[in-house]
Formats: C-alpha cells, structure tokens, sequence
DNA sequence: GACATGACGTAAT
DNA sequence: TATTACGCCATGT
C-alpha cells in the first residue's frame, strides 16, 4: 500500500489518544514532526475515510476559536459518525459540536 | 515545475 | 461568532 512518507507518523501519534480524549490536527503534526503540517495530517486522515480501521481518528478535531476544538469534517455524514463515536466515549459536546479542550484535551507525548 | 485541492491554523475584519 | 485572507505542506494532474 505505501503510504506516502510522513503518513505513518501521523497515524502512530492518532493511535496514541487515549479514549475519551481529543486532540488537534495541529498537535498531531507537531507530535509527528510536522509543527506546520495540520493539513498534513487532515490529509492523511481523510485518507481513511470510508476504510475500516482501528485508528481512533475520531479523536483528532479542527482547532476553533478559544480554548475549543471542533468537528473539522466536512462531509456531514462523517461528522455525524464522529461526533456520535466521541460520546460514545464520554466526550461532552455543546450544541454547536465544540468541545473544551480544557476538558477533554489531550497532550502528545514525544515531541514539542 | 506550475497549478489546484484539502478532515488546518491564525489574524484581521 | 462568522467570514475572508493568507500561510503552510503533501498529492495528483
């Protein structure tokens, strides 16, 4: 399959969220060495869009104004089984699909 | 190599 | 808070 290079760092970081936690496109890229590569790893996740995977890409959001991050999907149906993933997993969300990092936030260990 | 596209982020308005 | 503009970087044509 050959993933083009950069994408399995991507995906080792995703795999990394503990349930129940969220993190940014931002920080994933940063964590993977990647610190203004967020579209990278948009990119590499919409990759795995419609593909049966174990990756919890579920947990990576947009970052939003304020200490909030959101569903960044734009396809409506995969937001809507994101969102529904997350509170699956005791993840709040506010009326506006937001979540307080604050919160639920995670922090990447490895890099910085 | 140029150009267009995208599950992004930040700043300005 | 929403919209617009720009910067960023990998992919595909």
């Amino acid at each position: 399959m050959a993933q083009p290079s950069g994408w399995k760092d991507i995906y080792a970081v995703v795999r990394g969220i503990p349930r129940g936690r969220v993190a940014t496109y931002a920080q994933i890229a940063s964590a993977a060495g990647r610190p203004r590569g967020a579209r990278i790893a948009g990119y590499a996740l919409a990759a795995l869009k419609g593909s049966r995977t174990r990756l919890p890409w579920h947990r990576v959001l947009g970052k939003r104004a304020g200490p909030y991050a959101a569903i960044s999907i734009r396809d409506p149906m995969g937001a809507a089984v994101q969102r529904r993933l997350l509170e699956a997993e005791g993840v709040r969300l506010d009326g506006r699909g937001r979540v307080p990092l604050e919160r639920h936030g995670w922090q990447p260990r490895g890099r910085r």
